[in-house]
DNA sequence: GCGTGGCTGTGAACTGCTTCACCGGGTTCA
DNA sequence: TGAACCCGGTGAAGCAGTTCACAGCCACGC
């Protein structure tokens, strides 16, 4: 069974047997969205989690005056929605497909007994839950200590290693994102966004092709991300 | 053995049966801290979790050029550093004692064994790290979406929601608390802080006793924290 | 064809918060 | 008896990033 397969490539279910995992499996539909298609609401009571199959999926939320935040980019092989899962409370963020997605959905009422006589699965979820832990109290720090361009410049070279395609000298993220939703990712405006990117395409660092990022000059980036405090970029037009 | 009726009050370790918590706690060592002491550094291997019996711990963390944020302040009966814990890796954060506290130090070694062998604390911690990283989450969405004073001000209902001890109509935060380290739970620095308190304190919302914080007008502090954007407060001088 | 809507690009004005500078008070410690 | 230090209080100046306004481009639908 092709799902139960692509399950145990999965770091949650690393290690489990393939047929314990067809037991779960068996149970879990399987829906298609199509692209921008909602799949959960902040608020709405959670009771299932979601595997991404194939697709991608956007988690983010909104302020009440319609400023974005994306929180996370989940690629297939992750799952999403666990929290809500675990705590039976309702959905911390709304969670959109970028592109055409299946989805495994996975309910509270299977997966937890399931998960109780699995010691090593509890293990390794509670690894993904401290990843996301790490990664969320590290873009608070971040938001809070370091101003926009090392920010974006953190966010592109982490989109990079998630989402990039080597491409001789350059690194393609492979991700349609526009400079509106790249912003969302470090609390920017697109205005703020643009003038940064366009300063740095003007010095060669990355540039855009068929709608896609690409990173000419990483270390540059890393410079920017790493000591942005002491230095100011030398301009040479 | 008073440690382990402690513990067993704490939510992590509810409806575990006495004797297995004492199996735990009697290779748990007590550590006695003063004041203003550090217990853990961001950075550190990681390979023990602190369970707070007494005192109050602050985590928090600094910028290169000296900022400081304050992420979290764990009461008796919590838990903290289960992160570094659980998965491994270094800590994420600063720990530093406010008061005088005494620590049950649980080592990786001796926990994850008893761990694994208990899939309802397994359950039981996960809450507490779902708990976690909705609040983080919450914290980050606010710091992006919304503005000072509306975060100050739902900082310090958290506070009296936490700390708060009633006395008459008002509720009094009980914790030593200066504006500066105040600032540090929303991202403001001190002077921010202070401006927005004082004017607070002339409108009669809060007020200071003592070196602490007293709310006085509670729904005040909820409608700024509420409905912050399309209202100006009216000044009446 | 032509409008509509989403995207990029770009300046000018505005503003919330920081930074800096300087008070004065209280506590601790030599 | 100060000196050092942390605390609260306050105003002026500066600035990073937002808001606003507008312009051009491309894809899509009818």
């Amino acid at each position: 069974m092709d799902k139960a397969r692509l399950l145990a490539e999965n770091y949650l279910f690393r290690g489990i047997p393939l047929d314990e995992l067809e037991d779960l499996v068996e149970r879990s539909p399987v829906v298609h969205k199509e692209a921008n298609a909602s799949v959960v609401k902040k608020g709405d009571p959670g009771d299932s989690m979601m595997v991404v199959l194939s697709g991608r999926v956007r988690i983010c939320c909104y302020s009440e005056d319609g400023k974005e935040l994306t929180l996370n980019l989940i690629a297939p092989g992750q799952c999403f929605g666990e929290i809500a899962l675990l705590d039976g409370q309702s959905r911390t963020a709304d969670a959109v497909t970028m592109v055409p997605t299946e989805l495994l959905i996975v309910s509270r009422n299977d997966f937890l007994p399931w998960l109780e006589q699995r010691p090593k699965v509890c293990m390794q979820l509670m690894m993904v839950l401290c990843e996301r832990l790490r990664r969320t109290s590290a873009q608070l720090e971040d938001t809070l200590f370091y101003e926009a361009p090392y920010r974006l410049a953190r966010s592109l070279i982490r989109l990079a290693d998630s989402f990039g395609r080597e491409e001789g000298e350059s690194t393609v993220i492979d991700l349609k994102l526009s400079q509106q939703r790249l912003g969302t990712l470090v609390g920017l405006t697109r205005e703020s966004t643009n003038k940064c990117l366009t300063e740095w395409q003007r010095e060669n660092i990355v540039d855009r092709k068929d709608g896609l990022i690409v990173i000419r000059d990483r270390e540059a980036l890393q410079l920017i991300a790493g000591l942005d405090l002491n230095d100011g970029e030398e301009e040479e037009d």
